[in-house]
RNA sequence: GGUCUCGUAGCUCAGCUGGAUAGAGCAGCAGCCUUCUAAGCUGCGGGUCGCAGGUUCGAGUCCUGCCGGGAUCACCA
């Protein structure tokens, strides 16, 4: 790393020159600003106050200091207190040389891998996904790339939400009202035909709530003892007693409901090591619940009810177990929690939940520590943003939901209709032709979603929905599918690129440029898997395609006359091109030969 | 009300954890295809970085206060 002779050059000449340890928190290097010649900047104001000298007269003594004793500097200038330093172009092209065939460049080796188990979609049963869920799929799954890239050992996993009082609902409504219906008999998506019974309780419920309400019942009150509410409580009941119909009927209507998912995820490109199901894990809290409280750090008040007093940590009282007995929702989490860990004996364990359940994570982290887990602090809660619309959050009982299917078939008919209007179509199967489509769809949709901050909350605009111009998914396919028609047509003309890699002379203006970024690639996939973000990498991305297009610009490829340069060329495309295609995979978005 | 969080161009977003004159895309305007894919490239216009203080050589970035949006504070999940 550049970065590292830098620094010890500096800190070498500063020893050399001053008698003294610069202190190293001020030895940063930065990537000079375009406008000023040089590769890396050091600031160096910090030390005038050390030094007692002027910042200009800093700069130009350890420049020169550092020029002469690096063999890859070649010379530097000093704009007031910043000294620019010029990297050798050799340097650049020796990376070149020991990088450009390197199919595993950008996979980074660490020496202290660790274990990670990354939990993400965690849906519930009883309503298909939708755009929310897309942004959680895309972002676990893409970070859970991103740090395996990074070197780490990682594991994927899901927690379904298979059962509790809303999957009941849905079961109570399709005995009412489903008249037998089956995704086989109906076409529909077991999924959607199990979310429709959910929104046909919901408004069956409403019915009887109103109808109460003019029977003077307040609304909570109508809810509360509605027929329907009994009905589905008693429902739950019959399940937690292991009665055989309704059991039959969840485990049917389950299945039809993970048969919709798993073809969602299979579109979406989403994948997992492990599948939890909470019916199979929602009464291991409770043991441990107990443990605390024999060990004094829970408390039980009168009605039976155990809670955890968490107000010298600045949070609340937090209920444990219900008056009655049963689990709350942290519970769940509690006893999953400790399952994962005995599961996996990982190092972090990281949860990709929206950033409304801040508090529940915080406490479940402190409440663990109480237990005395010791690996309470190995999780981490990967807080994303809400996607929302223009008028405002998602809905889904007011049916102001964007649907997950709905929305890749959108952008799907998009990429078709943009692709035969830009008349790309001209010798393609249609099968080639299909394929396109959706990747080029998917490449939108997933770009548009995984180049934001994870952690902002984001805008989708349906009217709009995704751009295929500009920094988007489409314009970066584009760009490798224009290398790969150059590389082509290199073929096709008989110039051979895995010879021997090509130096030219000197490197021009964008040959650099270029090479300069394909340089940061392996520091970039580090720094996203540090920091959890996608995003990063996209941005990446798309200064790699821009920079790209601005060379292919300015420097012919094949047209170039010199043999030796036009090889160089070539090589330098098929790096980029490749590049471009490894970055892209950790995002999830395919790249074309062609479009 | 307590806690957390966000506020950057008309719109959508960057801004590498404090560095030089704050950047992209979209939208608008003007150019570039008999030459490697024009889903591209080049140029122009567009900003009190919510407001006010503070910290320091230096603040969009850190601290405090205020204004405005959002989340959360359930014997829901």
């Amino acid at each position: 790393m550049i970065e590292k002779i830098l620094s010890s050059a500096f800190i070498q000449a500063y020893e050399l020159l001053y008698q003294k340890n610069p202190a190293v928190k001020f030895v940063i290097f930065q990537k000079t600003r375009p406008e000023f010649e040089g590769d890396y900047t050091l600031v160096v104001f910090p030390f005038t106050k050390e030094l007692k000298k002027s910042p200009e007269q800093i700069a130009t003594e350890i420049g020169q200091q550092m020029v002469s004793s690096t063999a890859v500097l070649s010379s530097f200038n000093v704009i007031k207190g910043f000294l620019n330093l010029v990297i050798d172009d050799i340097y650049w092209m020796e990376f070149f040389k020991k990088e450009a065939a390197n199919e595993s460049f950008g996979l980074l080796k660490k020496e202290d891998p660790q274990k990670v188990v990354i939990e993400y979609s965690s849906p519930n049963t009883n309503k298909p996904l939708h755009l929310g869920h897309i942004r959680n799929n895309l972002l676990g799954w893409s970070v859970a790339e991103i740090m395996k890239a990074a070197g780490n050992e990682v594991y994927k996993v899901n927690l379904v939400n298979d059962r509790g009082i809303h999957i009941c609902k849905s079961m109570l409504a399709w005995q009412k009202w489903g008249e037998g219906k089956t995704p086989a008999k109906t076409k529909l998506k077991g999924d959607k035909l199990v979310g429709d019974m959910y929104v046909r309780f919901d408004v069956e419920l409403k019915k009887q709530v109103e109808k109460l309400q003019t029977e003077g019942l307040a609304k909570d009150d109508a809810i509360a003892v509605a027929p329907l509410t009994k009905e589905a409580r008693e429902m739950l009941f019959q399940w937690e007693a292991g009665n055989q119909d309704v059991r039959l009927l969840w485990e049917t209507m389950n299945n039809w409901v993970y048969e919709g998912f798993s073809s969602t995820y299979n579109r979406l490109g989403i994948d997992f090591d492990k599948i939890y199901y909470e019916s199979e894990t929602y009464l291991l809290g409770k043991e441990l619940v107990f443990e605390g409280l024999e060990k004094g750090v829970f408390y039980q008040k009168d009605d039976g009810s155990v809670w955890c007093d968490l107000s010298e940590d600045g949070l609340d009282e937090k209920l444990l177990l219900r008056a009655d007995g049963t689990s709350v929702y942290m519970t769940q989490d509690i006893g999953t929690a400790n399952l994962r860990y005995e599961d996996y004996k990982s190092d972090k364990m990281i949860y990709v939940v929206g950033n409304e359940q801040n508090y529940h994570f915080d406490v479940l982290q402190k409440v663990l520590a109480k237990l005395g887990k010791p690996w309470a602090e190995s999780i981490e809660h990967l807080s994303y943003g809400m996607v929302e619309l223009p008028e405002g959050k998602m809905k889904s009982r007011e049916g102001k939901v964007v649907d997950a299917d709905d929305l890749m078939d959108e952008v799907i008919a998009t990429a078709r209709r943009m692709t035969v209007e830009l008349g790309k179509l001209e010798n393609m199967e249609s099968e080639e032709a299909n394929n396109l489509f959706r990747i080029i769809g998917l490449g939108a949709l997933k770009y548009f979603m995984l180049k934001v901050d994870p952690k902002k909350t984001m805008l989708f605009n349906p009217a709009e929905s995704v751009d295929f111009t500009g920094n988007t998914g489409p314009f970066i396919q584009y760009t490798h599918a224009r290398i790969k028609s150059v590389l082509r047509k290199a073929a096709d003309n008989n110039i051979l690129l895995d010879t021997e890699i090509a130096l030219p002379k000197a490197l021009l203006n964008k040959e650099k440029s270029l090479l300069v970024l394909l340089y940061t690639f392996p520091a970039m996939v580090e720094q996203a898997a540090e920091n959890r973000s996608p995003a990063l990498i996209a941005n990446y991305m798309y200064d790699l395609a821009k920079e790209f297009n601005q060379f292919y610009q300015e420097c012919p490829i094949i047209r170039e006359t010199d043999e030796a340069q036009r090889l160089f060329r070539l090589q330098l495309s098929a790096f980029a091109a490749k590049t471009i295609h490894k970055a892209a995979a950790l995002l999830g978005i395919e790249m074309p030969e062609r479009m």
